[in-house]
DNA sequence: CATTTATTTCAATTATTATTGAAATTATTT
DNA sequence: AAATAATTTCAATAATAATTGAAATAAATG
């Protein structure tokens, strides 16, 4: 098995990567996953998370971690290789995907705890005594509920219109 | 001038700026921002930053620097108060509005950012010599332009289309 | 224009989050 | 089923980001 003939990274290679830590750092996630996601992307094919540490210097953990999180949203998936013991991850390219996925992974269920939170607003406004301050309250938390039920609408929209 | 009869924060005061750190922390931005927000969208007037600061209990820093960035990105104005010495500042709350504002200040730049990358990637793919490793370089990063197109004709759309 | 008040800035501190790597677990091979 | 290889977990550490408050600046008042 050939194990340490790493060629290291080119310019474009890094800079490529650059490009996706970039992109994530964009959506709140850790830099690993930027870089382990660009150099799936760059490869012609399927790599181990020995090839991955390998190549990106970066410990166990955090390869075994980072390919956790995006196989949660399904950003990579791990490749059939006949006789192969290990796990070898491609990347999904595809845009419209990769965005629905994190949106209904990631940001579906921030809306779902929002939505909690102002039922439970609701309770607390209703055990208050009538007053002018409860009206105000009121209005306030009307309006957010329709926030609320608008992102909820929004959120599945994204990933259809998003051509390519 | 009354200075410190602040009456604390009710229950329903407490969770409904929960419910905006929530939502700024979604955003990838820091909790102090959301309690501001929370803070002046659940005021029946203007704030001073003062009011801001014992209100919430945080630094004169904090509450500084949390205003500018609710500023800079419109979710929050300062409201004319005739013969006040201070600032008064007031939320925007149309959803429509301050989702566009934060597109526009916080994600165009960032796609701008992708772009000028990506030209860079092009000059560096054009200095390479020919070879099939630079065919597929080549495919994979017009794919990436053609994902920071999408994106870019996305999110003017946003804003449009939220609906309340 | 000196004094008071309000706000901003920024270096130091604190809190949070990401990364590491050793140990535990799981899966595969002989 | 023992041995080996691959992966996951998680407590400790390192890196990053947020918060503080004192000092500097700006604005308003008498």
């Amino acid at each position: 098995m050939p194990a340490t003939d790493t060629q290291p990274l080119t310019e474009l290679d890094r800079e490529t990567i650059a490009f996706f830590v970039g992109a994530v750092q964009a959506l709140g996630l850790p830099k690993s996953i930027g870089e382990i996601y660009g150099l799936l992307y760059l490869a012609e094919e399927p790599l181990s998370m020995e090839d991955i540490m390998r190549r990106l210097q970066i410990s166990l953990g955090s390869a075994s971690q980072g390919l956790k999180q995006l196989r949660s949203f399904n950003a990579v998936r791990t490749a059939y290789k006949p006789g192969q013991r290990r796990d070898y991850y491609e990347p999904e390219t595809e845009l419209r995907k990769l965005l629905g996925n994190f949106l209904r992974e990631q940001m579906q269920p921030r809306l779902a705890a929002g939505r909690e939170r102002l039922d439970h607003l609701e309770e607390l406004l209703n055990a208050m005594p009538p007053s002018p301050n409860k009206n105000h309250a009121r209005q306030r938390i009307e309006k957010l509920r329709r926030w609320n039920e608008s992102a909820g609408k929004l959120l599945p929209l994204l990933s259809k219109i998003i051509k390519v």
